[in-house]
DNA sequence: TGTACATCAGTGAACGCGCGTTCACTGATGTAC
DNA sequence: TGTACATCAGTGAACGCGCGTTCACTGATGTAC
């Protein structure tokens, strides 16, 4: 069989362990020029070359050129929802302190938009555009999202917010909205401060700590 | 003199009102498309098409294509630091609660985002790109940071941060982060949940609140 | 108040450059007998 | 173990389309006397 139709999928899967080798070096040498500058901006031509291939190769695994990225955001997608199911276990967090369990994501997130900041800025830009990339970003958040919920709901004791979809939802948002605008600003000044990634893990964590357990006006639900 | 040299400003100053129009419509035009498109895929002929302008006009207003979204850029900051010098006067927020204080502001940011929904996104993507309005960005955000660090330091009887500039800087990251995210998924949904301004502005004021006066650690500064 | 001239403003067809994509071809790998 | 053939993989020059920009021209506004 094999996935010959291109508008199907976005690559055509190798069948030799040569091509596999030319698509994963085009694969990564496109995400380190990602670093450098947007993906408009480069031309399938650099990527060839950055990637020591050709164009003719180029055209044969993808059906044009934006394939290639809609394959490294699926490649990222993939591991990110195998990350949710691992670190998202119950079982994991047995008996850890909640502050604990907020700073170690936080700084796991931190720690993985650090390694791959081009993707995820270019990724910024796509799904603020393109309503695939779009679609494939909030599945993977919206799982991520659900699994907080969970586990947020076994921790009712330790929390103040009661409506925990929302609040997880909430969570998601700030630490992944700062993250994606982080990504953007890589000198690490939004403003007037030069944040390094330890700061923004502390002061992310203690936010989104705060929020989860500060203080709420005991709200009557039959009001 | 004039401003001729089109390298040193964006615009060739109109002289006749009839030209100060079309360049309004230039402007409002494009505003009104980036709605619906990113900057790069508008033609400039659409632009023109919809100013009911023409292609030679434009560039006798501007000296590129480019010029005309980095118009619309310093008109926004413009009007943003004329916005901070009045909303940030300490006057103006005598004897407010802290609270009131904060929802007043992210409810007056989610009303500002909500008006130019298109151009904030665009300005996203070039934030993330280009260094001359990652750098004007920067500016007027610098600007607002420090006046919401002075509004901080008159209240550190309310707050439990100690770093007013710091926590300024985390304050205004937190509110332009999200709103930045926001503006790229115009569905209101970055994942699960559909969250609409009024819930939006709700979360926000909680969560910079609880960060604001979360219970903090009594550190020992010579620890 | 009128005439001549200079400058500003606007028009849209034509140009030309850049880059995505194609294609005719060569070489490598796998398979059948 | 060797030969013939089929398919996979790769090459890079050439093509062609789209869109930013130019330019020769017309019309509008302002000014001098």
């Amino acid at each position: 069989m094999g996935n010959d139709d291109a508008s199907l999928t976005w690559v055509r899967t190798p069948l030799q362990a040569r091509s596999q080798a030319t698509l994963t070096r085009l694969l990564d040498a496109t995400e380190k020029l990602l670093d450098e500058q947007p993906f408009d901006t480069l031309t399938v031509q650099d990527i060839c070359r950055a990637a020591t291939s050709s164009v003719g190769a180029f055209y044969t695994r993808f059906p044009d050129k934006i394939g290639l990225l809609h394959l490294l955001h699926e490649r990222l997608c993939a591991e990110a929802d195998a990350t949710t199911e691992v670190a998202f276990d119950p079982a994991r967090w047995e008996g850890v302190a909640l502050s604990d369990l907020v700073t170690a994501m936080v700084a796991f997130m931190v720690g993985e938009y650090r390694e791959r900041l081009g993707l995820r800025r270019e990724l910024v830009r796509r799904n603020g555009i393109d309503a695939v990339f779009q679609a494939r970003s909030i599945a993977v958040a919206a799982r991520m999202v659900r699994a907080l919920a969970f586990l947020l709901e076994a921790r009712r004791s330790e929390i103040t917010v009661t409506r925990t979809l929302l609040a997880a939802d909430t969570c998601h948002r700030l630490l992944f909205a700062v993250l994606d605008q982080a990504a953007c600003y890589p000198s690490g000044a939004v403003a007037d401060v030069i944040v390094d990634d330890e700061t923004m893990v502390s002061e992310l964590s203690e936010t989104i700590l705060a929020y989860l357990t500060g203080p709420r006006p005991s709200v009557t639900d039959g009001a």
